[in-house]
DNA sequence: TGTTAGCACTCGTCAAGCGAGAGTGCTAAT
DNA sequence: ATTAGCACTCTCGCTTGACGAGTGCTAACA
């Protein structure tokens, strides 16, 4: 059964109402601040057969009305209007947002520290899931008799290393040796595929050197890939929850702080998130049954996506809010293309 | 003015108790579960005397009374017996605190996880400062033809990598000479020294090759020197704060969530404390004015010095705290020795 | 038939008042 | 110097009553 065109007035000013003041709205106070032309009474009879619908509640019985979460749904999905950023943000956003490749991670933290602070809400940032990124080559590089340097280099030019100090000298050919073995043998796989799959793999080797070699390199190599394949999550502002009405009771207030306390299980919930902007309102999100959370993606080189998200109240400005983190994700990936290249971020990469 | 042998032992009762129970305690309660053979009219005297002494305050006319920053101050610095760690708080460390060098930021921050667990505080560690360092050589090595690998090796056998890459090709003379280059006016010289004064210092040189060489490599080579100059901070257990009484105030939780955005600051603080267990109670310490904060020292290699701590309430169990936090610095010390170094850390080291 | 005015009713909040309980501080007796 | 006794103070929990906001129903109206 479809709302009537006044009923949708009446939900949305209460939705506006509400999310401005966070208290129930009563009809009195709508038919005297949005002019719908007609009397309170009217307002309350619609506003009765909204709650039979599930898009109101009640408090108790002599408060006004709280929207639903399915209120919330249908406002996202139906009467939500495009809103274009203030100026002010879009100022903010330019200005603050230094994105530069080399350093990544810190252009994402600050991404999520500017999120937060235009939104006065809890935010968040994730560097780009890699575990679909092929391995391009392996390198050992040497340092000294004990020391090399373990190079993986990724198909998006993602490139890692590490230092390893071995018990004993190698010598140089089995280090190319084991270089070209390695290449050989990962080249073209993702790294999902073989940190799974190669502790069982056999080292087994002819040459005694490369042998012991190997069995020496394995294990950085594989923590190595893990560092790779780690997602790093950057959550700020957290405390600005304090400053909401709905957050006064230590209770919720704890439960909310206990995210930060479990980085890792919320790290795999984003990730089984959809790419876009995706919006989950109340109970239809895993992380925080009260809470609403929208999530929205960057590319990097048009290809590895990251995310980057907000979480608040179900009772939060949708429209500003997707608004800022649609043109902000925009200018991320905008910063993210590959340096040189100018459209899908392929050009000029050759390995 | 000293303290009564008599006095001592109110005081060390209340502050038992109070610790305790985290409620005002009175004349009565305080003659009934600790014997000490008076009244609690001469209890009672004698609380009324050390009140105007500054140990204990009031919080209002018939309340019980509550020790003051000085009280705790005295029975950290004499009343206190050391306290022998619990079979139970030994054996959890010793099971789950697998240190490895290899993995420090993880064993520290494993450290700091565990800490708070025994607590039930918040907790934090940090990785050492490192700005007393010095450089022993810097290498460039190269991948191909457009990329190449800048290492910072330090005294204490700290490695350093990041991968480059550049606009133009380079050839591998110039590489070869900018190492050399480079480590000759480095060598020797502390982390910071060479970040403070490195902006203003020319980089010209003969060659035009290395001269532009050298301008591509050293941003990225003071980022790199940043970076391990970086103290990394990991704090755990924050949400702990929850379940104390003191914390149902939103306002002082909120305070105290706060110390979580503001990490980098709260490092310094932290950087500026002597080495050893360290406490500071209530307005002594200059992070929180109504807490305690307690933190301790570790070793690497007998050298560089990485700090742990607990942080909460005035009002918490003084001895068994510093005696888990000396146990737990203690075996971390143990672990980032030197493997193979047997005294002072300093064996089995060349270049 | 949809809309509206009127009114009784419900519920939460706030302030005031009261009694109980805990603890002190003083005084006088030991 | 210590202690018993007692008046006094303050908090806390409970109840009460007034008030305001808002609803739901009914009857009148266009």
């Amino acid at each position: 059964m479809d709302l009537s065109e006044r009923q949708l007035q009446i939900l949305q000013a209460i939705i506006t109402d509400y999310v401005e003041n966070a208290e129930p709205v009563g009809s009195r106070s709508i038919a005297k601040k949005y002019d719908l032309g007609v009397s309170p009474a009217t307002i309350r009879n619609e506003m009765s057969d909204l709650e039979e619908m599930g898009y109101l509640t009640h408090p108790h019985t002599s408060a006004g009305r709280v929207p639903s979460d399915k209120a919330y749904r249908l406002y996202v999905n139906e009467l939500m209007k495009k809103k274009n950023l203030s100026a002010k943000d879009k100022r903010m956003i330019n200005e603050r947002l230094v994105a530069s490749r080399d350093e990544f991670d810190r252009t994402i933290r600050h991404a999520a520290e500017l999120l937060s602070e235009i939104t006065h809400l809890a935010s968040f940032a994730m560097t780009p899931a890699t575990n679909q990124e092929t391995i391009s080559f392996i390198r050992l590089l040497p340092v000294d008799e004990r020391t090399l340097i373990l190079m993986i280099v990724g198909d998006s030019g993602n490139v890692t290393n590490t230092t390893l100090r071995l018990n004993s000298p190698y010598t140089q050919e089995s280090l190319d040796l084991l270089s070209k073995n390695m290449t050989v043998s990962y080249k073209g796989r993702t790294l999902d595929d073989v940190l799974k799959n190669e502790i069982a793999e056999d080292v087994g080797s002819d040459i005694e050197a490369l042998s012991q070699l190997k069995g020496n390199v394995m294990p950085s190599f594989l923590r190595t890939l893990e560092d790779m394949l780690n997602v790093n999550l950057y959550m700020e502002g957290m405390t600005n929850i304090f400053n909401l009405p709905e957050y006064t009771s230590i209770d919720r207030a704890r439960d909310f702080m206990e995210l930060f306390a479990r980085k890792d299980w919320f790290t795999q919930k984003m990730l089984a998130r959809d790419n876009g902007v995706v919006v989950t309102i109340g109970e239809e999100n895993a992380v925080m049954k009260d809470c609403t959370l929208i999530t929205a993606t960057y590319h990097v080189d048009g290809k590895l996506v990251g995310k980057i998200g907000v979480i608040g109240p179900t009772r939060m400005k949708y429209d500003e809010i997707t608004s800022i983190m649609e043109y902000l994700t925009n200018n991320l990936s905008e910063s993210f293309k590959l340096p040189g290249s100018s459209g899908d971020g392929n050009a000029g990469k050759d390995e």
